[in-house]
DNA sequence: CTAATATGAATGAAGG
DNA sequence: CCTTCATTCATATTAG
């Protein structure tokens, strides 16, 4: 395979970026692990769904440690939450049929989801409806509204 | 239950132990031989993408051989159609590559075709179109909405 | 032991 | 929201 001595030396630019003649090579946006910790940040916050303005608010947090897109950010969120629900799933899955301990298995419904994970990465929390306070640095979402940023977003 | 599936040390019987003792050592699925088969199996009869449910089958099927879950089997699946699209992808190219021969010789890297595999690696026909009825003994599917007859795909 | 390869798993991007 | 494709990472296996 290839493996280059330095990795995570992509440089990722948006997608709406025309004038991109130095960078011919169009290699898919590696988010670096600061934005990574952002994102995550946000994401644990509540705001799992953030609205355009709001994503647009991320990308110029975000691009402050590397060329990002508001698409790339619009696509975190949302495989994120995919991610999110199917892991849910799969984890309740489990656990249900840990606890059953019994051959029954519905011929119908594939609600048996049994994956073993190598690793434990629970990740089962969400504090929805709650701001929850995350320590993050991020907190400075604020800026016409008198609002801290709180909110619940649903479009 | 299914404790897990036995990662099955084959490396070498060195007692070099790599610091291993309550590491959670991500041990990745290994299929059985027997996996292998039943999932190549089903992949040459045409089953390339099973649905969800289909997918839960197959797992439980293979389950009679060793732990996995359905996760895996998606897994399976999904790198299965990519290798076996690059593969052919690469395998054109060289061969237009072939047929020019205008005198173009490409200066480039081989990036095509140059390795030598040492098995004939011949898997070109993904006979569709005609859903080639293999012999295999585990022919018991129901085909769902999606795909899982002799149906091109889409896309 | 090191290098190359095969392959399971993770993720960005896009389609429907 | 859901599935699917393409690319990449990580690791197990095998060749040198």
């Amino acid at each position: 395979m290839d493996q280059e001595g330095s990795p995570q030396s992509r440089q990722g630019r948006s997608p709406s970026a025309t004038s991109n003649s130095t960078e011919p090579v169009r290699t898919r946006w590696s988010p670096k692990p600061e934005q990574i910790l952002i994102l995550e940040s946000i994401f644990n916050s509540g705001i799992v769904n953030p609205p355009k303005d709001e994503t647009v608010r991320i990308r110029k947090m975000l691009e402050k440690f590397g060329a990002v897109g508001d698409a790339n950010v619009f696509y975190w969120f949302q495989n994120r939450r995919s991610r999110s629900r199917r892991r849910q799933r799969q984890l309740q899955a489990a656990n249900a049929a840990a606890i059953a301990t019994r051959g029954v298995e519905d011929p119908q419904h594939m609600t048996t989801m049994s994956m073993h994970h190598p690793y434990s990465n629970n990740e089962i929390d969400l504090g929805f409806g709650s701001c929850s306070n995350s320590s993050s640095f991020l907190l400075g979402l604020s800026s016409s509204s008198t609002n801290g940023g709180c909110e619940s977003n649903n479009s």
